[in-house]
DNA sequence: AGCACGCCGACT
DNA sequence: GTCGGCGTGCTC
């Protein structure tokens, strides 16, 4: 008897055994999926980790494996190796991982359906619920449990369902969720009775008073050359109608003759790009430099950090090392972070790459992304795939290079649903397995990549002189603090030079950015007789208001409300907004500068693909002057035409309670402020602070990187912060707070008896509750140079401990290692 | 993560 | 007396 050692995508301890039916005893492999009967109903889709012959001990029954999904595995051999690595070294669950590795298109899971019996007649009077349950079914006979729950507005219909089986009125089943769905298109060709010239003309001949059919099938002809076998091409039913013009009941009548017929084809999802491919431009010559350096780096070191300044022409290098690698076979992985991803750089690649590239990112489809999947797995070809995060779980065969661009983005380390990875270390270690280099690039590196750099763990090259040597832009300082006492600035978010550079902007024909950190409106709300704040009932946060629909939102969770016309306690019709978001910057440049066309690029109206192409795609054209946004018009964009930016608020950036917050603030405003003047032109960036003489404005100013980090460095060896420490946060969350309280400094003080001084704890976080959840931190600072598993084991030996205390089930728990 | 089982308050 | 709230434990 044959076992196979499953794991399910849930957040579990252990791999579970099923034993495998005869029949399939020789196609169950290692990274083949399997269809498996877990707990009392659900079917999920499980990934065998090994095949072999020990008979469990026992205690429980083994269940068979119900289904085999896979001929072949839909992982690669050195997949799982990789995913044990995260699992281990992130201290989550294989289960995790598995999660946010397979596109869900490759990962069915049951559902229970309930079908109406439309026979029934009660034999007594049904329940109130029972009945609602019951008229859910208007019109429809099939119903799964979760629609029933979103139609009838109850919370658990499940024993309602229940009871109403046992009645005779419904019947339920398990049935499978849809997964990856093939695209299918209508096809024409001839049919076979017709498809010789005799028969076609005798067709013609036929056609009397049909002039379109004729003209319809001339054109069919002409497109598919259907009587010269060697020049064949298979015509699309959408293509023949367009082309020839024809409504589709011309095409039926054709189809009625006999003399055409349809089929249907799968075809791939992923557009092949049309244009012809273009040759690698060539590189300038300190481009060249840093490229032959990074070569050499590479020969003795299997990571290179290329600090590269903004538009130093990084992408070009890139490009280089991509054709080389592809050249010798192999594939290569370019990732960036989630916003970057743009029009602008997939089609850049796919001039260069053609078919030959493929892109995997969060706004495409999930049919999409199984086809890359699919495409990676059973393609040999080289291939160059550019993709976020999530893309390092991509079934690659051979790598060969990875690249991590803008490499100092925090959004690479995932924050909430485990596994907490951060793609830009996992990048390094999977690169390891595969023999492969990996280069990290930026334009402001992370102070931990930059110090790996100078401290001879990774190589490091400069690119200190922009492309075409533009200048870098000058960097002017409106003291907001100053401006408002002496109420030149009063009511208006724009100071004036501010405002004059804009003008003057536009007056030339030249387009501005503006960057404010906040979404919304105001992220404040107070009743100004009672000084009321309205909050999340989820959340410990105050509401962010936002005009455009008059509601006030939750930015953690999602809770909205509609903005109350007075205030809920005094009555008072009088209530304040306080600070402000990329809303009311939009609302007061339409009466600052009536005359240009302005766009926002934030969270709120990016929110689809179509959406945030389209914004920028505008902005480009200059359909757009002035384009306000939150840092997603950081990253990736290249806009020719601006000539200024402008900072709205430094202060916020600068001013919040993390180690990291003035390298990240240093980060943000020279990536933005690099967005200002490109080819010729000089551009400008008017930052706007109450604290100009701040030292990390000054080294905005002057670009004075190096500095920023060498104060950074001085202060993290100080207070022990990463590179010098590894962080590991333990995340202790309860609804019940008092119990949270206790069990918290237990748990820290069972860690300090064993680490030390090593931990810290327990904090309570800036926003102590989120999603009905109270939050507790307990931080650990281990010296870099310590061995990290007996640490783990550590852990995870207090937390069993910790699991004696009875109301310590009422604790979620989980670990955030390298946080962010 | 689901899902069932089991034990307590508020309704007919 | 029952309904339904959620705390607890298990799933090969």
């Amino acid at each position: 008897m044959k076992y196979a050692d499953v794991i399910l995508p849930l957040p579990l301890e252990n791999s579970y055994t099923y034993s495998i039916p005869t029949d399939l005893e020789a196609a169950v492999t290692p990274g083949c999926r399997v269809i498996v009967h877990f707990g009392k109903k659900r079917y999920y889709t499980a990934i065998v980790m090994e095949v072999h012959e020990r008979r469990p001990n026992t205690d429980f029954e083994t269940k068979e494996i119900y289904a085999l999904l896979d001929a072949s595995p839909v992982l690669r051999r050195p997949q799982l190796r990789f995913w044990k690595w995260i699992s281990s070294y992130y201290m989550c669950k294989l289960g995790d991982v598995y999660k946010a590795a397979l596109p869900s298109g490759l990962k069915l899971e049951s559902e229970t359906a309930v079908t109406y019996n439309a026979d029934f007649e009660a034999d007594g009077p049904l329940r109130p619920n029972e009945q609602a349950v019951l008229d859910a079914f208007k019109g429809v006979l099939k119903l799964t449990v979760s629609e029933l729950e979103k139609k009838t507005g109850l919370r658990n219909v499940v024993p309602i369902v229940a009871s109403l089986m046992a009645r005779g009125a419904v019947e339920v089943s398990e049935e499978m969720k849809r997964g990856f769905v093939p695209k299918m298109q209508a096809f024409i060709r001839l049919s076979r009775e017709y498809a010789t010239e005799e028969r076609l003309q005798e067709a013609f001949a036929d056609f009397k008073r049909a002039k379109k059919q004729e003209l319809l099938l001339v054109c069919f002809l002409d497109l598919s050359h259907a009587l010269n076998p060697a020049l064949t091409v298979e015509v699309s039913k959408k293509e023949l109608l367009e082309r020839s013009g024809c409504s589709s009941t011309i095409l039926d009548g054709l189809l009625k003759r006999g003399v055409l017929e349809s089929y249907e084809k799968e075809v791939g999802r992923l557009q092949v790009p049309v244009c012809r491919l273009q040759p690698l431009s060539s590189l300038s010559p300190a481009q060249e430099k840093a490229y032959s350096e990074i070569h050499d780096t590479f020969a003795s070191k299997d990571v290179c950090l290329l600090h590269g300044v903004t538009s130093s022409g990084k992408t070009e290098i890139y490009v280089r090392l991509i054709d080389e690698v592809l050249k010798l076979g192999r594939q290569v992985l370019y990732m960036l972070p989630e916003i970057a991803i743009t029009t602008q750089i997939t089609e850049r690649l796919a001039k260069l790459f053609g078919n030959k590239l493929l892109v995997y990112h969060s706004k495409f489809s999930d049919n999409e992304r199984v086809e890359v999947w699919n495409k990676l797995l059973h393609g040999n070809e080289p291939m160059v795939v550019l993709g976020v995060r999530s893309s390092l779980f991509l079934p690659f065969k051979d790598l060969g290079l990875i690249i991590v661009d803008e490499e100092h983005e925090n959004t690479y380390k995932q924050q909430d649903p485990a596994p907490r990875y951060h793609a830009r270390n996992a990048a390094i270690v999977l690169a390891g397995m595969h023999g492969a280099k990996t280069l990290l690039g930026s334009a402001t590196p992370s102070i931990d990549s930059y110090f790996n750099a100078t401290t001879g763990k990774y190589g490091l090259v400069e690119l200190v002189t922009r492309y075409g040597d533009c200048l870098m832009p000058e960097i002017i300082t409106a003291d907001i603090k100053e401006l408002k006492r002496k109420k030149i600035m009063k009511d208006t978010l724009f100071s004036p030079l501010l405002v004059e550079k804009v003008n003057a902007s536009l007056a030339r024909g030249e387009q501005a950015i503006l960057f404010q950190n906040r979404r919304g409106f105001a992220p404040l709300i107070e009743c100004k007789s009672c000084g009321w704040v309205p909050h999340c009932v989820n959340c410990d946060v105050s509401l962010t208001y936002h005009k455009y629909h008059n509601q006030l939102v939750c930015h953690y969770c999602g809770y909205t409300i509609q903005l109350p016309p007075h205030c809920p306690e005094c009555q008072s019709v009088e209530l304040k907004m306080m600070g402000f978001g990329t809303e009311k910057v939009e609302e007061e440049i339409a009466s600052l500068f009536p005359s240009a066309k302005v766009e926002r690029l934030d969270f709120d109206t990016a929110r689809t693909r179509t959406a945030y192409e389209r914004i920028i795609s505008d902005f480009e054209k200059g359909k757009t002057q002035i384009l306000i946004g939150t840092q997603m018009l950081s990253k990736g964009l290249d806009f020719g035409n601006v000539s200024v930016v402008g900072i709205l608020n430094a202060d916020n950036l600068m001013n919040y309670p993390d180690f990291r917050a003035h390298e990240r603030a240093f980060q943000l405003m020279v990536q933005v402020s690099g967005r200002a003047g490109r080819r010729d032109k000089r551009g400008t960036v008017v930052l706007q602070t109450s604290q100009p003489e701040h030292p990390l404005i000054r080294m905005v100013q002057h670009f004075a990187y190096k500095e920023m980090v060498r104060l950074q460095l001085s202060e993290r060896s100080m207070f022990r912060y990463p590179p010098y420490y590894r962080l590991i946060v333990l995340v202790l969350r309860s609804r019940n707070e008092s119990v949270l309280q206790e069990l918290s400094v237990i748990y820290a003080e069972k860690l300090h008896a064993r680490l030390g001084e090593r931990v810290l704890g327990p904090v309570t976080p800036p926003v102590t509750r989120v999603q009905t959840l109270h939050i507790k931190k307990i931080v650990l600072k281990i010296e870099i140079a310590a061995a990290i598993a007996p640490v783990r084991e550590i852990l995870e030996a207090v937390h069993s401990e910790m699991q004696r205390y009875l109301p310590f089930r009422q604790l979620l728990v989980h670990y955030d290692v390298d946080p962010a």
